[in-house]
DNA sequence: TGTACATCAGTGAACGCGCGTTCACTGATGTAC
DNA sequence: TGTACATCAGTGAACGCGCGTTCACTGATGTAC
């Protein structure tokens, strides 16, 4: 959005590295605003730090590692929003979880073009493995819900993992489509089936849209 | 795979439209082997073809009108999986509706790429939109059950919805990572937990893998 | 039966663009003597 | 206290490539007279 500077100066010597930081700050800008990591070109990058394109090169060997720099950020970003919410989500497992599954797919509808990159062509090779810790946030909050017989699964592990998917299905739809008429509680409705949630316990105030 | 043709014969006076059928196919073989739309060049497809990038044009008007015709092809030929499986499923609704969840997974993992660019960057707008008819089916197959008792659903409309999106985010994983270790029974385990079934009744002989 | 003409189904060269990457270089700054 | 030198942190021009799109054109074929 801010005007890019024309020109960096240069670092003092023995600061060469904060070249690094900002180009990877500018890598990071173009892919929140395209969703696409194609856009994130040497030049683009070059342009918007305000240096010459070669001066990458000393930082990073190429252009796919500057975007997967970029996407491992945003994973951990995403953890972080969840494990947040599960903090401050009180003590009862069920409004935990819930509070898990919500901040998920928050991510994906308040940063649509952030959740798109991290699953996109030209992006990882392996973006199923870079989720794992989402994941075991999930698995960790369904495993509590069970021991305080809040949820019937049997298997809590496998179960966590569809928990998972259900919700990336949901924050890629909401991801790649405008607009949808969704249900208005689906992040409820697919939450606690694949969850096996029992005793549904709905928010006191729940919103005609899920998209904010 | 095949190679391309280096030149191709006129058509005859009045067969003009033929060739808008051979740009057809060789965008559809450019996408089903990337993924990618954005591999769906002129040039690429003129090259495919066998004749020169501007004789694209009295046929479509621009390269986004060749991915999108031939991504709404790719959507009708899903739909068209979904029927049939569920046309030769038998009579008992809750085997129909699982054929249906399975036949959409399935379309997933044995063409990856094809889904891939069903939803990926740079190829419709609104995907979502697309994929309503396989949405009808899957509501239409969930109803069924209701109506037999096989399914507490209360809502068959909304649950067709999360059952779908449950299913997308199962299957935009099988397109994007290439190995991750699924509970065997993943496909049923969504497909119950969302519909609602009751009387679980597993295949006659589960394999150790969803991924055939 | 001939012939002028219109139409069809394309072609080939060219344009300007952005791209990743290479190469030799430049100027400031610290350090050894 | 001076000075030669090494190192650092980059630059600027150039390469070859593929791209979408434009333009004027070409040759075969059907049709009106």
């Amino acid at each position: 959005m801010a005007a890019a500077r024309r020109t960096r100066p240069r670092s003092r010597r023995g600061e060469g590295r904060l070249l690094r930081t900002e180009i990877l700050a500018a890598a990071t800008e173009l892919l929140d605003a395209s969703g696409d990591a194609r856009t994130v070109t040497l030049r683009a990058v070059a342009r918007r730090v305000g240096i010459a394109a070669p001066s990458i090169y000393p930082h990073f060997p190429d252009r796919l590692a500057i975007v997967l720099a970029v996407v491992r950020q945003r994973f951990a970003e995403l953890a972080d929003r969840i494990r947040s919410a599960v903090d401050t989500a009180g003590d009862d497992p069920h409004l935990r979880l819930v509070a898990a599954c919500r901040a998920y797919v928050d991510f994906a509808g308040s940063h649509p073009e952030q959740y798109r990159s991290m699953f996109g062509p030209g992006t990882a090779a392996e973006p199923t493995a870079l989720a794992a810790e989402a994941v075991q946030i999930l698995r960790s909050a369904l495993t509590d819900c069970v021991a305080a017989g809040r949820s019937t699964s049997a298997d809590p592990g496998a179960d966590a993992i569809s928990l998972w998917i259900g919700l990336h299905g949901l924050a890629h739809q909401r991801a790649v489509a405008t607009s949808y008429p969704w249900p208005a509680d689906i992040v409820h409705r697919i939450a606690e089936a694949l969850s096996h949630l029992a005793g549904t316990r709905r928010e006191p105030a729940p919103t005609t849209s899920e998209r904010s």
